[in-house]
DNA sequence: AGCACGCCGACT
DNA sequence: GTCGGCGTGCTC
């Protein structure tokens, strides 16, 4: 059986020339590159080119690549490319930097290919658009109603526009298009191409900006003028105005004629900023996000594609669309762990923006009121620019923040705001000013415990609290999207209404309020309750309104909002984000309650923060009071650089995970036994994970810490080269994780 | 990623 | 006796 295989490779002569072969990437987790023939196309198609090519008994499309075709390869098992895709082809700085993402995360080029081309639709013909036009010549007397009179208003200019469009815009139901063509008062016309981005104007000007505010313009617009690589981290407090200050280095890169990539983290929740985008520019940004539809996504893929969309603002994935020529990138809120990408190809939007920017000889702008410690560190030693803004724009003062020690002034029984807590928001509603109370925890309860027996009412599927969602009358698992109903017994000993809800959600904060102070008008906000773009907008607008009184959120209120009446934030569990010991738990819980406390007074009135503790003499708590941000950096970095920590050294994980058990302690543990080691390399583990279990498979970690002039990945590869995996389990790696779940 | 081929349980 | 489960393996 093996000796057929062995004779069609050996000793066959290649017949297709070299240069009539192709090397072709397909967006498929594949360890290489194909060899095509190219018998249609001459002369030969350059690299970049979109291609459709036959693989096994299907049809892929992939880019022709700039590898070197493979001259062992006999000509009997070459197949031809069947055709080109008619878009531009991909750019060799893209090309370059889907290599580079494969070989710094050890994924495959496919894999990191396949995020570039985003949606194998975005590649296909576009339909023609049909929409509907006035008819040149309307039948005399066909009856025009007040809602066709509308329609044919809507199109009096004579060019054509999409149905839909026109019933919003006259307010008719689509069903009277239908009725108006019959009579001949309107008929079918091809719309012209989707109508590329329109240009924002970067002359049109936007607020005021303050001394320091012009002269830190004045610094990102110069880095992109230069036309090179630089990365600036730009930081300031809340308020400070950094985002009024890099949309001059937006407004720059547009003078130049080149497109700008804004990276925000949570882009589906950014209403606001799309608002101050529009007062700046006079037109809205190119949107990219994972909840667009399939046909906006394609559209702008293609107008990206075609150098029509000038300016475009995105979650992490906006990082592979395929700009011609990229001047700025900027990423928003740095620090924010949303731009890790967890799953499939694992990377950090952050730092794969800081190659790209390389790549492209662009600017890349890194901002935060609160960055990593990795960027403090890359602007000290110099490797970064560092811009920074020193206050509040327009003289408005930071808020105060005061620890309040539960052990001394605990809530009531069952309760979980303690009493200067409820004091200072009765206060604060008295004074008809809005509050807020953060609790980073979604949901009623995160635990349900049967007080007769113990039993804790755990997910199937994970190593994880079932956690109450009272509203929707629902125990819901976290990790997996587990559900079900609350049990009316304990499902362990059977006692009838024994489960009680341990420790406080959201929900449960706002029962709470509800009770203290049955007047106020309150607001949930969390992921569940803001599950989109026009819920985010809504709540932003009933805030700035002033319709809402009292604000109840989870970690979503701490992003980028501007709520000006809002003076005072009262944190319920301040401890929360501490336990786990986390490599990076004081820095993310500094960076999330810094960031929540900056929503606490903007305009007129100065802002209040109460932090709720249990270890309110923690350096995070003593931190958030003093304010002093650069002191409590340079304290994490000296915690973390004897131990060759991020970022004075270099970390990567394996997770290996299967449904059996043995198999993965058996593969994690042959991992442990081929671990690398030597001068500044470490090896932790293997451990059960965290999250021991998730999603029903059971999860071993290992880490690997070396110094950071040692290079991971080639250790890694060598390492994983010397242990069989066996089908059933699966070894992911982590370069640089964040999280430790 | 698909889509094959390939060996063991409940149906006509 | 077949239909079909999804476990490994290959795709220029």
């Amino acid at each position: 059986m093996k000796s057929a295989k062995l004779e069609r490779t050996d000793g066959t002569g290649c017949h297709v020339p070299l240069s009539a072969r192709l090397r072709v990437l397909l967006p498929l987790p594949l360890a290489d590159s194909y060899d095509y023939k190219n018998v249609i196309n001459k002369p030969a198609l350059p690299p970049g080119s979109f291609v459709l090519v036959p693989l096994g008994r299907r049809q892929v499309i992939g880019v022709v690549w700039d590898d070197a075709p493979d001259p062992d390869l006999p000509d009997a098992r070459l197949r031809s490319i069947e055709s080109v895709i008619d878009v531009p082809p991909m750019t060799a700085t893209l090309r370059r930097f889907v290599d580079w993402v494969a070989a710094y995360t050890l994924s495959t080029r496919g894999a990191v290919l396949r995020m570039a081309m985003s949606t194998p639709s975005a590649l296909e013909p576009r339909a023609p658009q049909v929409g509907w036009r006035r008819a040149p010549h309307p039948p005399e007397g066909a009856r025009i109603t007040p809602p066709r009179r509308r329609v044919l208003d809507v199109l009096a200019e004579g060019e054509g526009r999409a149905g839909g469009e026109i019933a919003g815009a006259a307010a008719v139901a689509p069903a009277i298009l239908r009725g108006m063509a019959d009579a001949g008062l309107i008929e079918p016309a091809l719309l012209p191409r989707h109508p590329a981005f329109a240009l924002p104007d970067p002359a049109r000007s936007g607020p005021a900006l303050g001394p320091e505010q012009d002269v830190a313009a004045a610094a990102l617009r110069a880095a992109v003028q230069r036309r090179e690589f630089s990365t600036t981290l730009l930081t300031g407090v809340t308020g400070s105005g950094k985002t009024e200050v890099y949309f001059e280095a937006v407004a720059a890169c547009l003078a130049q004629g080149r497109q700008a990539l804004v990276l925000l983290p949570e882009i589906a929740l950014s209403t606001q900023w799309l608002d101050r985008f529009r007062g700046r520019f006079g037109t809205a940004p190119a949107l990219w996000h994972s909840e667009l539809t399939s046909r906006t996504r394609r559209e702008t893929w293609r107008v990206v594609a075609e150098g029509e969309a000038p300016v475009l603002v995105g979650a992490r994935s906006a990082l592979f669309l395929p700009y011609p020529d990229l001047g700025l990138i900027v990423v928003d809120e740095e620090h924010e762990t949303a731009f890790k990408q967890e799953e499939g190809v694992v990377y950090h939007a952050r730092d794969m923006a800081v190659v790209r920017a390389r790549l492209s000889n662009a600017a890349c702008v890194l901002a935060s009121a609160t960055p990593s410690l990795e960027s403090t560190n890359n602007a000290a030693t110099g490797r970064y620019a560092g811009v920074h803004l020193p206050a509040r724009h327009g003289g408005a003062a930071l808020p105060d923040v005061a620890l309040i020690d539960l052990r001394r002034t605990p809530p009531e029984r069952g309760r979980f705001l303690s009493p200067p807590l409820v004091a200072a928001v009765t206060e604060t509603l008295a004074r008809g000013e809005q509050a807020m109370l953060f609790l980073n925890r979604r949901g009623y309860a995160p635990m349900t415990l049967c007080r007769t027996c113990g039993h804790r009412l755990r997910c199937p599927n994970c190593t994880a609290w079932l956690v109450e969602h009272r509203a929707q009358r629902r125990l819901q698992c976290h990790h997996c999207g587990h559900v079900e109903a609350p049990p009316e017994a304990c499902p362990e000993c059977g006692t009838a209404h024994s489960t009680v809800p341990i420790g406080p959600g959201v929900e449960r904060v706002l029962e709470e309020a509800t009770a203290l102070w049955p007047e106020a008008r309150r607001l949930v906000m969390a992921s569940d309750t803001i599950p989109g773009p026009a819920a985010a907008g809504a709540a932003a607008q009933a805030i700035q309104r002033r319709e809402v009184d009292l604000i109840i959120g989870t970690q979503i209120v701490a992003k980028g909002w501007h709520f000006p009446h809002l003076t005072l934030v009262g944190v319920v569990d301040a401890d929360l984000g501490l336990a786990g010991g986390d490599l990076r738990a004081a820095e993310r819980t500094f960076q999330l309650l810094h960031q929540v406390a900056g929503r606490a007074g903007r305009e007129e009135h100065r802002g209040h923060v109460l932090l709720q503790s249990f270890a309110p003499e923690h350096a995070v708590m003593q931190a958030l009071v003093s304010g002093d941000v650069d002191a409590f950096m340079e304290a994490e970095a000296d915690d973390r650089r004897p131990g060759h920590w991020p970022p004075f050294g270099r970390l990567a994980a394996l997770i290996v995970s299967a449904e059996d058990e043995r198999a993965a302690e058996r593969t994690a543990r042959d991992l442990g036994l081929a671990a690398p080691g030597g001068e500044g390399v470490e090896v932790l583990g293997p451990a059960p994970a965290p999250l021991a279990i998730l999603r029903g498979r059971h999860r071993r970690r290992l880490l690997l810490k070396t110094r950071r002039d040692i290079a991971v990945q080639p250790l890694l590869e060598a390492w994983l080269a010397k242990v069989v995996v066996p089908g059933n389990v699966r070894v992911q790696v982590d370069v640089d994780p964040v999280g430790f779940l």
